[in-house]
DNA sequence: GCAGGGCGTTAAGGAACCGTCAAGGATCGG
DNA sequence: CCGATCCTTGACGGTTCCTTAACGCCCTGC
């Protein structure tokens, strides 16, 4: 059974769409705002999310970027707001499609099926991963020296967009030109300059032995290799 | 490169498109009808594709859905009609995304992005293989020695790419003419010596004894061949 | 027996790639 | 406005990889 969680903060809307989708043979889960949507989402990971972008408390993009950090489960955002920009923000920040209200019920349960069409989940996503003595966690977006307990080490969020390409794949070899793609996006495949930037900033403050990685690999002319 | 199709019948909308596709380093091929469409895809696989629905000749949905036959590359469908019947008939034909005109380029820009992020990639049918004392595994591109958990042994670009035609034919001869075709590409197929220099490699890391080989046989004057 | 072609092996030069450092620009918050 | 942080960009030295040439072996046909 597919599962949808719905985040809305307005119980009107919240029905509605709930007896909809259940019509409609969904398994539905409901929150009324960001914190308790990634709460219940950690939970139970959902298929789809189905996210209205005016809530209480957290930002909506923050909560698909929040998502984003672990789950792949494609998100409708729904927003009484059609400029351009916020779309931008939105579908940047790694929602699959924005729908602005009013909506047809039917449009909108058309565009689900169609986020939900491709290739369901693909492999399991790792949420975390050893590198030298420190514990780095996806879905917290935190670094722990193992023992103690204090978060010695700070990641910028080039970093942390690095580093999650590169567990996600744990044990692969992912091509430059692959991390290249994922973080900064089309048109920057060439900018092999930043990968050795950043992957030696990353080293630095994750590997034991930063001249001689354990971890975080370079298979030459090829790309890196993130070794568990 | 990221490869887009635009099928558009206005040269206007066709160019604005264009250009700004390419501002943003896609490559970009045009179509003025479905028919063209459709047979520049054939030809040229596409990563994404940009349709418009009011085409003379085949109705676009239609379009859609011989694209959908035999691609997986995402569609986003440009429309002057806001109809919620017409959205639903191309997103269940297979359509990814559904933009209505007028649209702002950069939130189509913005959808473009969010339908390439998905997995992008429907991963070249690849396999793996023992020989010798080693297990190659194409699809992580690691040679484990069996038995030991370590990739005691590594192999550079050029040695995976021959390494993979010749897996990819198990048991089957493969000319050298072939390989030098798929690995160096058009204008090399006579260098000859290229073979011996890497197949040489390639047995000293991975055959038990590299001047006997058992697995990664030589066929004089026709080609190599892998025995599995 | 001998010449010749195809193949295996090795080594060296040059190109491409990678790690490192540092400086300049962009952005954000105070 | 200023400082801090992060991103971008260029340059340099070291390493790996690709290319090329040379040499020896084996097999074949004469």
């Amino acid at each position: 059974m597919t599962r949808v969680l719905i985040v809305d903060d307005e119980p009107q809307m919240l029905r509605a769409l709930q007896i909809n989708l259940q019509a409609r043979q969904y398994t539905v889960a409901t929150a009324p705002d960001g914190t308790r949507a990634l709460d219940d989402a950690a939970r139970t990971p959902p298929d789809a999310v189905i996210l209205d972008l005016g809530l209480p408390g957290i930002d909506g993009v923050d909560v698909i970027r929040a998502l984003r950090v672990w789950s792949t489960a494609p998100v409708i955002v729904l927003s009484g707001r059609s400029d351009a920009a916020d779309k931008i923000a939105a579908l940047d920040a790694g929602a699959d499609d924005y729908v602005t209200k009013p909506f047809s019920m039917s449009e909108l349960l058309a565009r689900l099926r169609a986020v939900l069409r491709r290739p369901a989940t693909e492999e399991p996503i790792a949420g975390s991963a050893v590198i030298g003595d420190h514990l780095v966690d996806l879905t917290s977006c935190t670094v722990r020296r193992i023992g103690a307990g204090e978060p010695a080490v700070r990641l910028t969020p080039t970093e942390w967009r690095i580093l999650t390409v590169l567990i996600q794949h744990p044990g692969r070899l992912v091509t430059g030109r692959h991390i290249l793609l994922s973080v900064w996006g089309p048109g920057h495949e060439r900018k092999t300059n930043y990968l050795r930037v950043y992957l030696a900033g990353i080293r630095r403050k994750l590997e034991r032995d930063p001249a001689h990685p354990r971890h975080l690999l370079t298979e030459p002319g090829m790309g890196y290799r993130f070794e568990p």
